[in-house]
DNA sequence: CAAAAAACTTAATCATGATTAAGAAACGAG
DNA sequence: CTCGTTTCTTAATCATGATTAAGTTTTTTG
């Protein structure tokens, strides 16, 4: 009995790091032995809608790699709101690294939008792997200078856009993701108010 | 006379890539020799005010570390204007990235705002650096991850300051910077008009 | 040093998108 | 399936910052 399930728990594992490793093998090599090695140093998440990975005042306990699911991440601004500054989807990594490097507590939400799985990798585990693993850091490299052009582009389009095409380029760039978060949330993220996405939304399609 | 000549070249290389020595170790080892060997795949170059590391049409056509200076990276828009989406100084590293991994042409303008000295990383020499000494992946690793966090905040700050407050942000977070860059640039920059950015000050300091 | 070019200022008018408020629709828990 | 909460819509008023245009100051260059 006990043993089934220690059987069942660790095949589950396995199988459910499988997008992370085909993500890692996309940008560098890593042998079978390399990726158990990888295995016994993280661990999978199902993680509830509205559930929380980090909220403002802790200290950022992960790096966080999305198998699958939506996240948001937010701040509370002076007055009351919340503004979305991230959102993460499959196959991205989403933490405050900020926090994360430097374990002092955040100032951010990392928050579940659906029900989503993730799989965490603590900041104890990330430097023994680094060590044992020197290609991650090849790995991260490549992730974090894409995730940093991405942001470039992202405020050359916030500098540039009307809100109206901001909303339309968002659109025709993420079709399938426009459905899957309320549009308040879109809102935030795109920098404007519900109420004027829901007027231009009300003008075509 | 020629000996003397390669003896001071020799010497002033060094010298002038010290500040980028400095900043590698400030994050990741590097001995004597394998300084010796970064600095066999460098090179030292100054830039002319107004002249340009890379243009519209271009390939990327390198890893620039800002020795010191100043450059803006902008992009033409739709109509005419220049959009200024990132400034550079001491100590920075500026690219546009995705034309230098790809080695496929840019839609950019790197364009130096003073004269300035940079550190030249071409591609082919930055992927035998990166197989020689692999602690560079680590080096530019923390400096992807920080510059990405340096976006996200930025972005932070865009949708959740008005103009005015972004001004005075910048000029908190920058003193002297504010005096080193023509004020249509910094408005550009900030995302609002010169005119408005005049404005701005005309009320107080 | 003088002329030309580049950068900055001022002010009037205009437009994008915020705010406010009230009602409608969709969703989720019991 | 229904009540309560969350999300979305509509419309009127308001404010931030854009646009335009003309004039002034500063910087660059011959």
């Amino acid at each position: 009995m006990k043993n089934k399930t220690t059987t069942i728990k660790a095949v589950s594992k396995a199988e459910s790091c499988v997008p992370l490793l085909h993500h890692i093998r996309r940008y560098v090599p890593l042998s079978d032995d390399e990726a158990s090695l990888l295995l016994d140093s993280i661990h999978f998440k199902i993680v509830n809608s509205k559930a929380f990975l980090l909220q403002a005042g802790q200290v950022c306990g992960g790096n966080y790699f999305i198998v699958n699911g939506c996240f948001r991440m937010y701040l509370n601004t002076d007055y009351g709101t919340e503004q979305i500054i991230q959102f993460g989807i499959d196959n991205w990594w989403i933490a405050d690294y900020t926090s994360f490097e430097q374990q002092r507590p955040s100032d951010r939400f990392i928050q579940a939008v659906e029900k989503s799985s993730v799989i965490v990798m603590e900041k104890k585990e990330q430097d023994v792997l680094f060590q044992k693993l020197p290609q991650l850091e090849r790995y991260f490299r490549i992730v974090f200078q894409r995730a940093y052009t991405a942001q470039l582009n992202r405020i050359h389009f916030m500098l540039n856009l009307s809100g109206e095409e901001r909303y339309y380029h968002f659109h025709n760039s993420f079709p399938d993701f426009v459905q899957r978060v309320p549009q308040y949330m879109l809102a935030s993220y795109l920098g404007f108010t519900p109420e004027f996405l829901s007027k231009v939304r009300a003008k075509r399609g």
